[in-house]
DNA sequence: GAATAATGTTAGTTATTACTAACATATGTA
DNA sequence: TACATATGTTAGTAATAACTAACATTATTC
């Protein structure tokens, strides 16, 4: 089905979001992987190699524009259709999202990568904002919308994955579309 | 002007929560706190245990209850006063919270204890909405309001702490305000 | 079926880490 | 001053981690 080296990263990618870079043994990742440890060096050189594979074949590049270029200009279903696929990004980009989380200053590099994204998605969805404001559709200002959007997107996303652990009744789609619903209503101007 | 423990746990939870549980070395911390590797191992035995101290030392346990009991029943000034009061509890619990988050699994009982938080602040407001709804003020379902509310306010926390190292032009105090006006705004029933 | 490549196994090296023992120094107190 | 306590220093131990070398075994290909 998959070869050596897509077990061996599949195995670090799932250890090294779980425990982070350095909690994690290569003896560990080559008995999850289901390898010998000596395999696991022959093909990856070092651990760090390793995780640098992983990273590149498990971040998730999301074409943000284009979701920019389907709008309905409906503010609730624009707004319901961009914050669901940016759940989808975040979603994809878990386990990198989480390995970064527990190796925060590990690497600069990957962290450059990863803030690429929501500070792409934020002038996108200011510049979404700004047409509605100038359609007369909204009036606050629209940087502020699109950050305090994007923070309780992420907000949604990191609540979900540790909605098992919490006693909450509600699920994040739930969610979601209520948010987006009473956001809508809330900046909406009223006629 | 503070002791040597003190200067060791500090050191220990700065550390800590920048790289994590393992990635930090008993040696790293002694440097840190200006004392000697020995010095640390005297007055703390292990690791461990100096990580079990320091938690309890860092750990900032909020009365919640204490919050929802000057309310004014005003929707926008209730949840301007809780969202600055919760999110003034998440800035407490900073270091805690990202050390935690660096050394997921570590230890359950330290998860159980940060995860009482949210889910009594959750039900708090959850009681809170409820008995918004049977003011006639909103028409939502409680559980609903409260778990998106609280998404939402860990999206800000969190936001804020990488907020440097984004591009935004919001600062926190003026996402949190404008939040909560469209938040209530969108919640409330038009008359 | 022979040759080649990929994997396993085992043993070992080097560096590091948590942690200890023993002794030296400083610092404050009776 | 004398004593006790806190700290520093140095050396060392046991365990573990990353990583290598050498050889055995299996799988693949021609």
């Amino acid at each position: 089905m998959c070869t050596t080296e897509d077990k061996i990263i599949d195995a670090a990618i799932v250890l090294f979001s779980q425990k982070g870079y350095t909690a994690v043994t290569t003896k560990e990742i080559a008995k999850e992987a289901g390898v010998s440890e000596m395999t696991l060096f022959r093909h990856f050189e070092n651990k760090h190699n390793l995780f640098e594979r992983a990273f590149d074949r498990f971040v998730f590049t999301p074409k943000f524009i284009a979701l920019f270029e389907n709008l309905e200009w409906n503010l609730e279903r624009d707004l319901f259709n961009i914050c669901s696929s940016y759940q989808d990004v975040l979603r994809k980009n878990q386990k990198i999202i989480l390995m970064h989380l527990k190796n925060d200053e590990f690497n600069p590099q990957f962290e450059k990568m990863l803030l690429k994204f929501p500070n792409e998605f934020k002038n996108l969805l200011s510049s979404y904002f700004e047409e509605m404001r100038n359609r007369g559709v909204i009036v606050e200002n629209p940087e502020t919308l699109a950050v305090s959007f994007l923070a309780t997107n992420f907000g949604l996303f990191f609540t979900s994955l540790v909605m098992s652990k919490l006693t909450f009744n509600t699920d994040l789609q739930t969610c979601i579309s209520n948010y987006v619903k009473i956001f809508t209503k809330g900046i909406s101007l009223q006629k």
